[in-house]
RNA sequence: GGAUAGGUGGCUGAGUGGUCUAAAGCAACAGUCUUGAAAACUGUCGUCCGCGCAAGUGGACCGUGAGUUCGAAUCUCACCCUAUCCGCCA
């Protein structure tokens, strides 16, 4: 959400910026809107001054003096009873329409409408050659007695799965290797661990940006609830309507937490394999830190810089895009993903997604902290994948995998699986 | 799932229809006193929105939303949440 004054002082950027992210919204028409509601409001506030006077001065007022007030009292409510009906059609249209206006995406954010315009700003690692006739992860693993794609479609059907054997060990294996990396308080990382809910209300989702927009892409409770895509919601959520002590900031956390996701748009997409899976495991940086872009962009230069040491402790080649202004959701004003090489598919997968918000997040969930003149502000949001699981997984098989079929392990991991390779 | 009690400012807590703008205490901040601190005393002390260069001024907010009324923290209804007990349960 963008602050009202900024969006009606600063009109031609909110446009140029909406437009950039490919996003239909006349801000043109939200002004009006917004003049309506003013209009209405300030009229409102005079009649309710007015009978706010002469309230005080009912009781002590003669009967006569006091029949004639309330008589014009009637009057007074009747006609602001109508304008309190409109006021509230415009507000339920005024809150509509600023729910979707996005947030403006920053000057080195390139053009572009889909990931295929992503810039490409860093590679790493050796792509691995192989003389053999390289597999996909999917025979990999299955080869291995890791995943069990058959019985997970039978379990839970489109997209299930059940890892097994060196597929689970492997998982805890990178859990935690990742605890270590980024949640141990002996490290420069120093995020604190958190195991978050999945399960989160609505006006979560409505918090991070992730609603409103398509609810198809959730799965509810009966209870009304969401099962949330991503712990970076119930995290964000975690200190909504707070005012939170400055000496606290910045708060470094980190989430793990399973994710689930409908992924109703991409029936035909990836539909073999661990790349898109209904549910999954995922370790996620998220940091609440003073309002200054500044500091925010130096801690999103780290966060995504994290998770690109902790792919290069793997020793998996990767490249890093700058996400275009098509590619950006509607809070972030500018994101990183990391996409990790595939061997059998000889392209780049995305493993990870770093973004920063401003105030956006903050002020639709009313996180705000007292800066050092004692004035409230919203703190600023940023979040970054650390790991996701399984998917990690698909690059890591494929890229170290041996002409036998089977996979050495990168040596990071051996220590937690105490083996070198999977055989 | 059932029963009971509740939700008031940063915290505790009074307030059941009109005598102003929610009592009091604690905490916090500033000052006086003190070599310094504590104590004591004095003062300040909510958030959001509108108008105004400003001093200021108008409105809203007592869990949320609706309703009754000239007027609601107070009455009515619905919902949400919390605590305790019972039931069920990894």
């Amino acid at each position: 959400m963008l602050d009202i004054k900024f969006i009606r002082e600063n009109k031609e950027v909110v446009q140029a910026g909406a437009k950039k992210k490919h996003v239909n919204i006349n801000i043109d028409d939200l002004i009006v809107l917004d003049d309506k509601r003013k209009e209405i409001l300030s009229s409102i506030e005079k009649k309710r001054a007015e009978q706010n006077l002469i309230s005080e001065k009912i009781p002590t007022a003669t009967p006569e003096e006091r029949q004639k007030m309330i008589d014009d009292m009637k009057v007074v409510k009747e006609s602001m009873q109508k304008e309190e009906e409109s006021l509230k059609e415009i507000m339920k249209n005024w809150q509509d329409a600023m729910l979707h206006v996005p947030n403006i995406p920053d000057m080195s954010v390139p053009d572009g409408d889909t990931d295929k315009d992503n810039k490409e700003i860093k590679v790493w690692g050796e792509k691995p050659v192989f003389n053999f006739e390289p597999k996909d992860h999917v025979e990999l693993m299955t080869k291995l007695g890791m995943v069990d794609f058959e019985r997970g479609a039978k379990v839970h059907g489109f997209r299930g799965y059940f890892l097994t054997g060196d597929g689970a060990r492997l998982s805890f294996a990178i859990w935690q290797y990742a605890m270590e990396f980024f949640g141990d308080n002996k490290t420069s990382k120093n995020f604190i661990p958190v195991i978050s809910p999945a399960i989160v209300r609505k006006v979560s989702l409505y918090g991070t940006g992730h609603l409103p927009g398509d609810v198809e892409d959730f799965y509810m409770t009966q209870d009304g609830d969401a099962l949330a895509g991503t712990a970076e919601v119930p995290l964000m959520a975690m200190h909504s309507e707070e005012v939170l002590d400055l000496k606290s900031l910045p708060k470094r956390y980190l989430g793990f937490s399973p994710c689930y996701r409908r992924e109703a748009g991409a029936h035909s997409k990836d539909v073999k394999g661990l790349i898109r899976v209904h549910e999954f495991y995922k370790f996620e940086q998220l940091i609440l830190c003073e309002a200054s872009h500044e500091v925010s962009v130096a801690f999103h230069e780290e966060i995504n810089r994290n998770t690109e040491e902790f792919i290069e402790s793997l020793g998996i080649p990767y490249h890093t895009v700058l996400n275009c202004g098509g590619d950006l959701g509607l809070g972030q004003v500018k994101k990183y993903d990391v996409e990790l090489w595939v061997p059998k598919e000889n392209t780049y997968r995305e493993i990870s997604s770093a973004s920063y918000f401003h105030d956006f997040q903050t002020r639709r969930l009313n996180i705000r902290y007292k800066d050092a003149e004692g004035k409230l502000r919203y703190a600023h949001s940023l979040n970054c994948t650390a790991i996701p699981t399984p998917r990690i997984l698909v690059s890591l098989v494929e890229n170290y995998q041996q002409a036998d079929g089977s996979v050495k392990l990168p040596e990071v991991l051996q220590k937690y699986m105490g083996k070198d390779s999977i055989k």
